[in-house]
DNA sequence: GCATTCATACTCGGATATACTCTGTCCGAGTTCTGCAGG
DNA sequence: CCTGCAGAACTCGGACAGAGTATATCCGAGTATGAATGC
């Protein structure tokens, strides 16, 4: 039950690429927050599959978000990382062994499922109801204002990693 | 973002046990789910550290739960086999790079870690709503009354697995 | 008949292989920008 | 001065290794049972 690490990248990634006016090259933000290039390379085309970002060939080019930062959820970006499919998945076991039930008494999932899939179906509207933009203006608060703007210029500027 | 296999066959084995009036060998408990009788034994071994099964070792020896079914939660199983640690691991990234926020601004986890951790409780909290009990009286519910005592009486019992 | 001893069979527990996924890297295909030549 | 073209540099995208974890298995340590034995 560990989420990939990539996860925490594609996310600061989006908050990042919010604030930015034009395609960021992925080598950019990764050295924007000191993570291996070609490993986030790799995240950021799951969130091109995904539909989140998009992809712009060429120099000058590099990835910006499709859509409004505030239209963006963290379920989105999780899911685009890890896969639709729920954590738990039910193998019926309760059809198997000397005392299985019989098929035609399962047409319902059991207990278990039941209650497996209604955890994460409270995990998953928990993470729909944050949105890049809400993670935007908390930064904002905490860090200060100005914090994304300078990001934001960095990101465009031909400033070194380090 | 996958759970253990192990997951499912340790709920549905405590959900047998709290019929059980006795020690159950894992052997036992493997072949009423058809499940790999070695790798059962390895999760109710995690079972037993994390104290909701007490191992009766010898002839007749087995498993069996420590407390009243309605005293164990779901919650409980999925950190014996999952561990306790977050899915979601926060490795401060906004603490790296070039434009990297200095550690006396971040006595706090960052939004994104927040909103992660939120998401993680409300999980938590919907597997602890559920008990061993709670199932047990479901799986009575649909598949009838007297199913279980029918499970727990061929536990006791010489049959063979199939 | 009863207590003691001993062998046995059965249990758990940890140490040991294998498969698969996550992590990290590399190189090729494609596109856009830029400089230059020509009109 | 404007247009067209060619080169180059930079980008993404998928194919390729290595590490760590989940899966599955095996064998040894330990214990309660039960029978056999002696009193």
């Amino acid at each position: 039950m560990k989420m990939t690490a990539g996860v925490e990248w594609a996310v600061h990634c989006c908050v990042a690429m919010s604030r930015a006016d034009g395609p960021v090259p992925s080598a950019r933000l990764a050295d924007l927050h000191g993570v291996s290039r070609t490993y986030l390379a790799k995240h950021l085309q799951s969130l091109t599959r995904a539909g989140i970002v998009r992809s712009v060939e060429g120099r000058d080019g590099g990835y910006q978000l499709t859509h409004a930062a505030a239209d963006v959820t963290l379920l989105d970006v999780v899911q685009a990382l890890e896969g639709r499919e729920p954590a738990f998945r039910c193998t019926e076991i309760r059809q198997c062994g000397p005392l299985a039930a019989p098929p035609e008494a399962c047409t319902r999932p059991c207990g278990v499922a039941q209650a497996m899939h209604a955890a994460e179906r409270a995990w998953r509207d928990a993470l729909a109801a944050t949105s890049i933009a809400d993670l935007a203006d908390g930064l904002e608060r905490t860090s200060g204002p100005g914090t994304l703007e300078g990001v934001a210029r960095w990101l465009r500027s031909d400033a070194p990693a380090r």
